[in-house]
DNA sequence: TCCTTGTCTAGACGGTTATCAAAGTAACGG
DNA sequence: CCGTTACTTTGATAACCGTCTAGACAAGGA
């Protein structure tokens, strides 16, 4: 279990868990647009349905029908999830596929580990 | 065998991690409430100002000073909170009071727990 | 080349939100 | 009672967001 740096970049003392010590506004102003962007159903669900799949990523092809929505407001939808730094995409032959960034989740899991405020757990990541 | 005419289907009361298994459309539309009031860089850092304190809780005059925001945004945020059933309030004398309520953090961390999965990504560093 | 399919962009429209000032409520102390 | 302090609610305004339609762009096949 050898925890090394954030890959994205996190200063060491960046996001301990909300509940640790009182986040800074420069802190919550980064934080707070990745949540913001999972404050929407459709997207909440958008990124489960990335994030479990089986092979790592998923199709566009494959999200759309799951919605009854237009096309657009799908790509909407996966666009701002991207611009938040929680998803990637890449396009293969007619094809985009997207595919969640792990450790931007898992930031925002620590931040939100209340548990780890009072109990003596170790942040698995 | 998926999850059908089950509400609560998990020990937290919820969900499970979110890439574990596709959410559904209830479930994103029960956790994306919660997610969208974090979404705000002065909630979060409300939250985390109200989390942090050793007392468990704080007064609405030791948090409306930290911002450079009327008394009245203050308030209108800490409702926003309120209502996404991440804090909840009482009057003592004459201030009130304002704690966090854990068990809603614990879920919204769980559901983001993405190393809980068990998803194949942990040797990407 | 043109057509089809998949995806994204642009623009518009209605609903929502963040903010403030002003007024309302609640509690304490003359 | 009356005035002061601590919030909260109300009302107004400007900005933002989710959704759509229409159109643009990219890739593959006839």
């Amino acid at each position: 279990m050898s925890k090394q740096d954030e890959p994205l970049g996190w200063p060491d003392g960046c996001c301990p868990p909300l509940a640790v010590m009182a986040i800074t506004a420069a802190d919550a102003a980064e934080l707070a647009p990745a949540l913001k962007a999972l404050g929407d159903p459709v997207r909440l669900q958008l990124l489960s349905m990335i994030a479990s799949n089986p092979a790592g990523e998923i199709c566009v092809c494959n999200l759309t029908p799951a919605f009854d929505l237009s096309g657009p407001t799908i790509s909407h939808h996966l666009k701002v999830l991207r611009e938040a730094g929680l998803v990637s995409s890449e396009r293969r032959a007619s094809w985009v596929y997207y595919r969640v960034i792990p450790e931007a989740l898992a930031k925002l899991s620590v931040l939100l580990d209340v548990a780890g405020a009072g109990t003596p757990v170790a942040m698995t990541l």
